[in-house]
DNA sequence: CCAAGATAGTTGATGAATCAACTATCGTCA
DNA sequence: TGACGATAGTTGATTCATCAACTATCTTGG
């Protein structure tokens, strides 16, 4: 539900769609161009060169953090905006590549931890370079101080109206 | 070659790579959660309740706007941010449903048109409302004017570093 | 005019993402 | 305690994306 709502349109025309204007159209249009562009550009970095791709280095960026250089697959799902399913199969590949490994999570027989190995965490080192570099010429150097901060805070409140807004 | 290059750090260690301060490092991680999570409640917003999805939205949005409803493969490939191979697909499927058919281009006898049949101009009037109503949710209504702006500003440069330097 | 290279688009194989269905464990409330 | 719903994670089928290889046409320099 939610966004599902507007489409009861059928009944007496196009009901009341409120469009976004010049402006609001012209920023939306930036932002998609941009985020596909950006996106493509990094996970090439990555493809070329890197040991590790975008999304593997994001969960290894994340295990390297965490106490233990340990997480819950459920949490590892949350925090990297992955669905289960995804995070399974990704966790799959990466420990038939020894950069993590499965082990149980001790009070919990349902659960299972990820832990990052010496090996994933070398392969984090190793593309951390490159990657910060890729980050850098296409993000952060691209934009003014001001832009960049802006920039973040707007994704900031645009993750929370993502993260809501499923029910209600 | 560019974002490659940074790997050479082998011979005498971690080089001379410019990590990110604090702030930046925020205002990326905002970003990438952000855009990974406006994007999959978009994709949602699409899959349930609207008649195309994502992807296929913007293609239909292109040739709409195109004189007669008409883009070659490759205007459109470059104004999505597609590769080739990706677009022959999913025009393909497009194609199967009546969405679009595809017309040899008058001048050049390698090129192929892509033009949007009324069903697929349906289509694209069918979900509009939907489409609309989600990204004002997801993000224009959840910035200010200034927010959406800067935005807007801020990501067509990201689109200028990530088209240019392929190369060099 | 023709050979070499560039451009346009497709193809099919491989790999990754998605979805629904499934097993197993946990928590809680009667 | 034991039944029921929620939570954790996996599985396999299907769909989609990616990559390299390929055909066909066009363009340009000699």
């Amino acid at each position: 539900m939610g966004a599902t709502r507007a489409r009861e349109r059928d009944d007496d025309g196009r009901a009341d769609v409120r469009w976004l204007d010049e402006k609001q159209q012209w920023a939306w249009r930036r932002f998609l161009e941009g985020t596909s562009r950006f996106f493509e550009a990094l996970g090439d970095a990555h493809d070329e060169g890197l040991p590790v791709t975008l999304g593997e280095y994001h969960l290894l960026v994340q295990l390297s953090e965490a106490p233990g250089r340990t997480l819950r697959m459920s949490a590892l799902a949350d925090f990297l905006a992955l669905s289960r399913s995804r995070l399974t199969h990704t966790v799959d590949r990466m420990e038939r590549r020894g950069l993590v490994v499965r082990t149980p999570v001790p009070g919990d027989r349902r659960g299972v931890n990820c832990v990052m190995t010496d090996a994933g965490f070398a392969a984090l080192v190793d593309a951390a370079p490159g990657h910060v570099t890729a980050v850098r010429r296409l993000l952060v150097d691209a934009l003014t101080d001001e832009e960049l901060a802006t920039l973040g805070r707007a994704m900031a409140k645009v993750a929370d109206a993502a993260r809501g807004p499923v029910e209600s």
